[in-house]
Formats: C-alpha cells, sequence, structure tokens
DNA sequence: ACAATATTTCGATAATTCTGGAAATATCGT
DNA sequence: ACGATATTTCCAGAATTATCGAAATATTGT
C-alpha cells in the first residue's frame, strides 16, 4: 500500500454515501448486503447507489458475488485495514510519541 | 466525531499532495513545518500549495501559528486519532473478530 | 417465451474541485 | 518609506464528480 493508493482509498470514503455503505458491509460482518437490501437501508435511487458502489469496488474497498438475481457485497477488511495502518503508522508515526508527551 | 466529519476529513485526506502535506507535517513532529519549507518539499507552485492547505486547514486537519513572515503548519493529532479511531470502530467492528475467524 | 425482480448503463445537467499565473497582502530589516 | 520575503486571494479554464430518470441487461420462476 504506496501514498497514492491510500488517497485513493480515501477519496472514496471520503463521500458521506460511501462511507454509509462501507459502514453497513462491515456492521454486516463477512456475509454482506446484497445492492438491494443497501438500498433499503439507505433510501437512496438505485442507481445512484449503483455509482458509489461501482466507486467502492474499483478501489478495491469492496468485493461482489452474483448469487441469482442478487448481488452480495462484502467490505474487504484486510484493505480497510492497510488504509488505517498507513494512516496511523507511516502518516502518524508521531502519534503515539506525542500522546505519550502530551497524555 | 460524526460520520459526516469524518467523511468531510478523509475527502481531505484523499488527495495525494494533501496526503504528502499531512506525512510531512507528522514527521516533522509538533513543531511542524513552515508553509514555504512544505513547498520545498513537494516542488508545487504557492498558490496550488495555498489551496490545498486552506483545504486541511478548514477541516481542521492542520493548525497554524504566525511567527513573523512565516506561518507554521502543524498536525492535529487528535483529530487525525479521532478520523482513524472511527474509522477502525465504529466503522470496522468487525475487523478484530473477523482478524480472529482468518487469521 | 414471459413476467417479475435486481442491478447496471446511458445520457444529460448541475455542482464541485484542481490548477497555477498574476496581483494583493502581510511582515520584516534597513 | 522601501525592498525583500512569505503567503494568500483573485481569476479563469479544464477536469472531475454527483445525481437520477429512463432504458437496458441479467436472472429467476412459471
Amino acid at each position: 500500500m504506496d501514498l497514492d493508493h491510500a488517497a485513493r482509498c480515501l477519496e472514496k470514503l471520503g463521500h458521506p454515501t460511501r462511507l454509509r455503505i462501507i459502514r453497513l458491509l462491515v456492521c454486516a460482518g463477512p456475509d454482506g448486503l446484497s445492492v438491494g437490501a443497501v438500498k433499503e437501508h439507505l433510501g437512496i435511487p438505485a442507481s445512484t447507489l449503483s455509482h458509489h458502489i461501482g466507486h467502492l469496488v474499483s478501489a478495491g474497498l469492496i468485493g461482489q458475488e452474483r448469487r441469482g438475481r442478487i448481488l452480495r457485497c462484502t467490505a474487504n477488511y484486510p484493505l480497510l485495514d492497510s488504509v488505517v495502518t498507513l494512516l496511523t503508522e507511516e502518516c502518524c508515526t508521531g502519534l503515539t510519541a506525542v500522546r505519550k508527551r502530551v497524555g
């Protein structure tokens, strides 16, 4: 995970609707949710939702698996973890040091 | 830190140049760096840099303090920490559970 | 083949963001 | 006050992103 890749992920996460999608999927666990279920939860038009999901898929933040008519979306936990790790470790090396100093 | 505020921060972090600025400032420690020093490091036009720094300041991700002609920028560690925390805890509650399961 | 359901793609518009040169502002030292 | 340095604001154009209705595609059950 280099800085540009992290920025691409953060850019996608940096939209209220998409952040809600991610939160839903993460809370839903490894089985995730269908696009329709996400639509129910968020109450936004299908085409708008589809675009946002497309963004998240293209960044790799969520995966998809067809199950008949239903398209199941799941959060990519390892990638989310990588982003958080980069933000904490590579970018925020000073954080723990500062915490010790500041309390 | 609610979800919308987090999204606003992530949106700002989700730009390569701005993420580089944050990384620089975090690595620079609590004293931060002047705008000019950041400009030297990144090698981009002053006005472009000023815009990006403006974004980060408006989101509260960095603070500024005038020292004569020089404007010193510092990373807002607590806010960065909040964003990371929301991403890990509120959004990624499943993460540790999944890790245990997946190994 | 057909009707129903789930989701995407198309198409068009509105809104926002990015970029950087030029001019303006602020502060310092003399 | 003046010249130099540091940084921002103004301005404009190009590029990207967001939104969503309508039409298209895919899959299932009958």
